[in-house]
DNA sequence: CGCGAATGTAATATCATATAACTTAGAATG
DNA sequence: CATTCTAAGTTATATGATATTACATTCGCG
């Protein structure tokens, strides 16, 4: 097992990790260019391997993609995490949101292929792929940092989730042209994530208040 | 001119308006598969014409991707149009919200060529195209039914529109199953709606206090 | 009525996915 | 250590999509 080396070897027969190897280069076509941009023949010619090569380790095109789009969800979940690592004045819901932007932004092609395909509504329950975006998601949960209430808690996730999507495809759109370009993406982004704190103390709050009625 | 038959009567030698039936086709195949599933040697052969016509009517795939997808948001301001105009208990905003958000998932397809590819980015300012995005844009914000206050009105605007995205995307995802499934989708688009308003609200206040200050 | 532009067709080049049949070398076992 | 089984390559090929070129038809206008 030489692993991941770009090319095969000139002289040897075998390439050493060729799966490996072609997640690699699909991520770096995808990009620029997302899911469109990845061609198994294209890859092949990269790597040095025959056309056909990849089809033994991927049934298919779809297949690949679905591979390629966990590897980019587990990059995702460790940016976050180290994100939220981090010693800062800022939460850590605010430092979450802004390195999904600043991913979203950067490696555009890649967050496409997350986010606007059809891939990851096909993975099957349990396959590799929702596994990774299970994971993701339970980032933002824990970027809450709210004593547990639940499904509110969950509920506060889906909405930051889903403003921060939303900023970065009208981003990308060119929608923050004209008179919008004053917000920043940044400022928006942390709008949202004000918002949610304050929804969330809020739902905090009159949970206790419930159950102290209650009880 | 014989306009929008679907097929090419089978004497003829001239369709009548392939262009627009082209369009209306692909659409259709958009509504499942996204841009994907336009190709356009099977609309070519579903309208009964030679597999190279189409290239009289568009450039290459890209222009009929781009005519398609103008067509689409043409279709979408129209409905948030007739949804805005209608009487109602709820607000314009709601109302339009609540269509968006409807059209995104029971068109999912068309929706992602919306907003999912790099389509809308890729069109020249004063394209067909381009004038559809920003006059549909342009009704997000006229449902705001503030009085004028200049970006923060379009900055509202933005980011209830990022919202919408956002719980259209992850719905389509499959993000909201598991105890999120309580939350509808609804809910949560309303819940981004209720803040935008006391947002909206809030900053009109600040603005008069400020501008009574300064005077 | 005739002519030019618009619109369609046939033939073909190029490129991508995918499969089938064959080959090589690496690992596993007696 | 030789043998064999299998994973991982190869070549050849079928299929289907985009796109271009050269040619044909008809619409509409003067």
């Amino acid at each position: 097992m030489r692993p991941q080396l770009a090319r095969k070897p000139e002289n040897s027969y075998h390439h050493g990790d060729l799966r490996g190897a072609l997640i690699k280069a699909a991520l770096r076509e995808a990009e620029r260019g997302g899911a469109e941009a990845i061609s198994i023949k294209a890859l092949a010619k990269q790597l040095g391997v025959s056309q056909p090569a990849p089809y033994r380790h991927f049934a298919d095109r779809e297949a690949l993609l679905a591979a390629v789009t966990a590897e980019a969800f587990r990059q995702l979940s460790a940016i976050m995490r180290k994100a939220m690592a981090e010693t800062s004045k800022q939460s850590k819901l605010s430092r979450l949101a802004q390195v999904t932007l600043d991913f979203g932004l950067r490696r555009n092609g890649i967050y496409r292929l997350m986010f606007a395909s059809r891939i990851v509504s096909c993975a099957a329950k349990g396959s590799e792929l929702h596994e990774a975006t299970r994971e993701t998601f339970s980032l933002v949960i824990e970027a809450l940092e709210a004593p547990a209430v639940g499904y509110l808690r969950e509920r506060q996730a889906l909405k930051i989730w889903a403003a921060l999507h939303g900023v970065v495809m009208l981003a990308e759109q060119g929608l923050f042209t004209g008179e919008a370009a004053q917000t920043t993406r940044e400022e928006l982004v942390e709008d949202f994530v004000n918002e949610t704190k304050t929804a969330l103390a809020l739902a905090i709050k009159d949970a206790r208040r419930r159950k102290k009625a209650g009880a």
